[in-house]
DNA sequence: GCCGTACTTGAAAACGACTTTCAGTTGCTC
DNA sequence: GAGCAACTGAAAGTCGTTTTCAAGTACGGC
């Protein structure tokens, strides 16, 4: 695994999910090119919620010339590699975050300024799963999203 | 408010939710067309979540001349008037369901069948305003949808 | 009951966010 | 370094709405 020396450390390990993606596109005899290793750094690097479009644009301060259709089929790579998970807030917009190893979590949106917070509560999991036993369902994945108002925009 | 003098009636009562209807329509200056009063009805004796395709599908089994922008239209009154929630389950239609006056219920979706089950847990209600509130977040709405497999698909 | 007009309707065009196609380009293996 | 399958960007296509527009009606007033 990949050591975490540095405190400052761009959160997710950059290194290793790029090991990892190197890993899956070579078990797929896929190709490295400069249009997947800018968007494919620049996504790793984000910690935020991207979409197609702000993914692209942050690309094309690097390298103008790089196409939408780029960024989707390299976004949907992450996606089928594990790398990346799709959501979607309601806006009509897919956004990409980075995948975490290490299971899973919900968003809470602020409706004001779009801001999102990740958070994590084993106590609803419990609940949920004990909703959809009750009801003859096996579970198999949720979508759990709080709208609010959050304190910046409150104070605003 | 209206009588439920009858235990077979239609689930919500049709009659109290036309009356709501009417209300709002005349404090809009919304005028009464038979294709209104159609796709309302089919739509409030329903208690399914139709897609503006399904609802027109029964609406035309009564007229074949109602056209699509008119069922859209309606559900759109409807949602404006507080009447019907749009919901969104992933495969890219928007559904709708009679708004119950009586608060707020969430989703079990079937991955198999795409069966829709409601559920309640004021339990979980009371963990997500906590989590927001922790995190500073007014919260004002939420979304929560468990997908899974339901009995009659895992035995099937 | 008949008018006038603002509200409605259905068909079709427009829209927006993808998704796919296609002709030209480029990694990668031999 | 050649050959070819994978990749790319631009543009066209898809799909589910959403809006436009000309023709069709409720419905309050006469």
């Amino acid at each position: 695994m990949a050591t975490a020396s540095h405190k400052n450390l761009p959160y997710p390990d950059v290194e290793q999910l790029k090991a990892r993606l190197d890993e899956y596109m070579s078990r797929h005899g896929l190709r490295s090119t400069a249009q997947r290793r800018l968007v494919t750094e620049l996504f790793f690097e984000s910690r935020e919620h991207l979409s197609i479009e702000e993914l692209l644009e942050k690309v094309r301060r690097r390298d103008s010339r790089v196409g939408y259709a780029t960024v989707y089929r390299t976004l949907k790579l992450l996606k089928d590699s594990g790398l990346a998970n799709e959501r979607h807030f309601g806006d009509g917009v897919s956004r990409y975050e980075v995948a975490h190893e290490d299971g899973h979590h919900d968003h809470l949106i602020c409706t004001e300024c779009g801001k999102i917070v990740e958070f994590e509560d084993e106590r609803i999991e419990q609940l949920q799963e004990e909703a959809a036993s009750r009801r003859g369902f096996t579970l198999i994945r949720h979508k759990h999203e709080l709208y609010g108002v959050c304190a910046d925009c409150r104070r605003g």
